[in-house]
DNA sequence: CAGATATGTCAACATGACTGTCCAAACCAT
DNA sequence: ATGGTTTGGACAGTCATGTTGACATATCTG
C-alpha cells in the first residue's frame, strides 16, 4: 500500500515564492486559482474510472470516506459530506444495490446503520484512490517535504476552526 | 485593494509536519482530505451571496475569470473553465441579461466576443472575491509566508505540466 | 410511556453539466 | 473569389447531484 516509487527530485518544483506582502490581492488570487485548478486536476483521473462504472463523484466521495472510516454511521457520513439525508440516501442505495457497500446494525445503538465496503467496493475504492494518489504523490515529490507541510497548514487554515477537529479525526 | 489588515500571528498554525516518508498512504490521504475540505470551506462564504442573487457557482466562476482577465474571449473562458460551449452559453446569457457582463466585438478577430464586467458586475464580483479573500487571507496569515510558498508549490505540482502555462498566465 | 433521535422513502424541483444538431459570421488559404 | 475552418450562438433533450417537505419506523432516553 505504501508508495515510495516516486523519488523526490533533487530540485523541488520552483514556484514564485510568497512575498513578505503575501496578503496582497494578487497573491490571494493566486491561491484561489491554484486551489481551483489543483483540485480539479487531482479529481480528473478518477472520473474516467467512475464513468466506466456509471458512477459519479458523489459515489466516489461516499466510497472514499467509508474506506477511510469503516463502520461509520450514516449520520457521520452526512456530516462529513455536508449534504442532506435524501441526497446521500440515493447514492447509498445505489452503492448497496451494486454490492459495493454493506450495512450492519449498530451494536451500541441499534438505530444506527454502520457502513462498510464489500470486497468489490474496497477494490473499486483502491483503484480510485490509486488515481488520486498518483497525482498527489507526484505533486508531493515535485514540491518536497517542507512544501507539503506548508500545503497542509494553509489548507487547515481555510477550514473554520469549529470544523477542524472533524478533519483531524480522519487522521486516526 | 491591498489587504494588510490581518497580521500574521507570531506562531504559525501548527500542523503535523510532513514526515520524511511523506509519500505514505496516510500522508497522501491527508492531502486529499485537506484539499477537499479546504476548497469547500473557501467557497462556502460566497455561496450565500450567490444564492441571494439567484446565481450559482457557475456564474461565480465566469465572473471571477472575466474580472481576472478583462477582455478575454468566449473560447478562452471555455478553456479555463473546462466546460462546453453550451454550458457556458447559458451562464453567459444570464449574466448579460442581468447586465453583469458585456460583450464587445474583437478588434483583431471580429468573430470573437470579448467579455468584460459591467460596473454592477464588477461590484458583485468584488463582494464575492471579498468572501474568498477573507477566508484565504486568514489561512495565509495563520500559516505564514513560508507555508504559502509550499501551498503554491504542491498545488502547481497537481496541475499537469501541459496545463501549467495557462495557470501561470493568469498571474499576468 | 412520551418525546427525541437515526434512518429510510416518496415526490417535486433547481442547477449545472452533458450530447447532438444546426446556423451565421468572419477569417484564411488556395 | 471560392471554399474550408474557426468562433460563437441557439435549441432540444438528458443526466447527476443537490435541494425541500412530508411521513414512517425503529430505537433510545428520561
Amino acid at each position: 500500500m505504501t508508495v515510495q516509487t516516486i523519488p523526490a527530485p533533487a530540485a523541488p518544483l520552483r514556484v514564485t515564492p510568497a512575498s513578505p506582502l503575501f496578503l496582497r490581492e494578487d497573491e490571494i488570487r493566486r491561491g484561489i486559482e491554484l486551489l481551483y485548478f489543483g483540485y480539479t486536476a487531482m479529481i480528473r483521473g478518477a472520473d474516467a474510472i467512475l464513468e466506466a462504472q456509471g458512477l459519479g463523484r458523489a459515489h466516489h466521495r461516499a466510497l472514499y470516506f467509508i474506506a477511510r472510516q469503516p463502520g461509520l454511521s450514516v449520520g457521520e457520513l452526512i456530516g462529513l459530506l455536508g449534504i442532506t439525508k435524501q441526497s446521500l440516501g440515493r447514492v447509498l442505495t445505489e452503492l448497496q444495490a451494486r454490492a459495493l457497500v454493506e450495512q450492519q446494525v449498530g451494536t451500541a445503538d441499534r438505530r444506527q446503520r454502520l457502513l462498510r465496503l464489500t470486497k468489490a467496493g474496497a477494490a473499486l475504492e483502491a483503484r480510485l484512490f490509486g488515481e488520486l494518489e498518483r497525482s498527489m504523490a507526484r505533486a508531493y515529490g515535485e514540491a518536497g517535504q517542507q512544501a507539503v507541510t506548508g500545503f497542509w497548514a494553509v489548507l487547515m487554515g481555510l477550514v473554520p476552526p469549529d470544523d477542524r477537529p472533524r478533519v483531524e479525526a480522519l487522521q486516526a
